[in-house]
DNA sequence: CGTGTAAATGTTATATTATTACACATATAG
DNA sequence: CTATATGTGTAATAATATAACATTTACACG
């Protein structure tokens, strides 16, 4: 039930412990295989006694600050991150298949070495990237 | 204003002609520097007998199928394009200010070209791409 | 141990963004 | 002309997100 994954693996920030709501969101959002929305979370955790959605954003920003949870701009929804001890330095990218709503995230290193580049030519600082893939997966190509 | 590349592998010229609404709400998010929401564009039109977000969101479906009108997925907003005779054919990226609110476009190809790579590899077959970089603009890092 | 302070939580209300549903109007191809 | 696509008007509502304020908990430090 509880989520201590600490890895540790990324020495920079250990990353903290988390907190009760962050805990029960973190785990509800790990246990789910696609993205959900700071709604389905909330209904998911009314058994758990959560009665508002800022329960479920406040647990949110810091999941997402803490780089264990990224949120999917396009969709309005969050997912955990799929990597083992998530590197939150670096920029995540995300495969969204729009038949089957199956969510893939990648490190795309080279293409933000290309953002980067240009970010560096025109003296913009970027703080964080999105960068999201709509389309439609491989299983879903071949079932058509 | 950089991000002048001209792809110019499309027909020229091929815009649609636009409605009467789709008119309206281009000419207002043409005339604005940044991006608005759909809410004050519906605004700046009450006075042209706009009621309803549904006039707004309308036409906007169509401004940005016809690749005139970007929509900005982390700030559920739109901007007019700025290319002159705009490659609807080609991704766009955004690098948004979060001091003055200034977006910024360019065409980022090798990024693109990389992003496809991966598709290629995944099976994935993209339809459409995000690409936005939240950060701090030249002019807002040099007035800080 | 207390105690001060920052962070987290609980709760209500409200703001913002977007869509559904249905009726009617206009454009345009055949 | 007339069938059909597309566009428009309007009301109601859904879905997403934040403001404001009270209270509680974690925890460093004297």
């Amino acid at each position: 039930m509880n989520s201590t994954h600490v890895g540790s693996s990324h020495p920079a920030h250990d990353l903290p412990k988390l907190t009760k709501n962050q805990g029960l969101v973190f785990d509800v959002l790990s246990a789910e295989a696609g993205p959900m929305t700071a709604y389905a979370i909330l209904d998911a955790l009314r058994s758990e006694g959560f009665k508002a959605p800022l329960q479920v954003y406040r647990a949110l920003d810091k999941l997402v600050e803490f780089g264990i949870v990224h949120r999917l701009e396009s969709l309005n929804a969050f997912v955990a991150c799929s990597h083992p001890g998530c590197a939150q330095n670096e920029t995540a990218a995300f495969a969204i298949c729009e038949r089957c709503g199956g969510v893939n995230e990648f490190t795309p290193e080279k293409a933000v070495e290309c953002l980067q580049a240009w970010a560096d030519g025109a003296g913009f600082a970027p703080s964080r990237t999105t960068i999201e893939l709509r389309g439609t997966c491989r299983d879903c190509m071949a079932a058509a």
